[in-house]
DNA sequence: CCAACGATTGAATATATGTTCATGTATGCA
DNA sequence: TGCATACATGAACATATATTCAATCGTTGG
């Protein structure tokens, strides 16, 4: 059984149109990529660690008690943020303190805020 | 049961910074809107519909084949980014036909690929 | 050294999500 | 009018994911 919509026939495609934007097309392997780098975004609990370290950096003790969440919690989302190259850390003592990585970052959370709040 | 940490106490925290953050903090209503964004955006269905859309305003037909999928899984990821109001569209005919909101969408797009391919 | 604390991790569970399949709706053409 | 096409939708299923709980690791202070 193929993935491929036999319904839809070759006839309704607008061929140059898309022909044109096959050429443009990322490879597949960059789009998934970005798919991943978008999805870490996507949860409200990464998206609060994020907006709080867009501030300051933070231990992860210090997150728990703003997000009002165990400090298990906010390490496994950590995990995933750092999986991405969302946010880095350092270590001080007996804390792990986080921060984001780049500018790059922050202007990604705040190019999404002004179309939140458009 | 609370979902706060008992096991991180007071202590560890480094007030002074926390409570800068707290006043800073956007509402949880629009970090939640923020993160449902985001979440549109983080699945590679979804992202190749909007890269293509980049290019050129597209029907539902033409991202079925340029995407080998279904017409079905398609519509189905259209009417999320629909939700979202990333994407608009217009009647044509028999057609459907899709594009981006705004150039903003596309500038996320952009700032995510740079992030990616950095 | 040992006890306490901050942080990480793995397993388990409940929930969310993407695609398929079947069906329904609307438009255009014979 | 009847039929095929383009698209939308709902249910079902399989997979992905977020939090909790329990256990562990590493560091520090007594």
């Amino acid at each position: 059984m193929n993935k491929v919509d036999d319904t839809c026939l070759v006839e309704c495609v607008h061929s140059d149109n898309v022909e044109q934007v096959v050429l443009k097309m990322e490879p597949d392997e960059n789009l998934f990529l970005l798919a991943e780098l978008f999805k870490a975004f996507g949860d409200s609990t990464r998206i609060r660690i994020l907006h709080a370290l867009s501030f300051s950096e933070l231990c992860v003790c210090d997150l728990a008690h703003l997000l009002n969440m165990s400090s298990s919690a906010i390490s496994h989302q950590l995990r995933v943020l750092r999986g991405q190259k969302i946010v880095k850390y350092r270590k001080d003592g007996k804390n792990v303190i986080y921060s984001l990585v780049d500018a790059h970052v922050a202007t990604l959370l705040e190019q999404g805020l002004q179309h939140v709040n458009e």
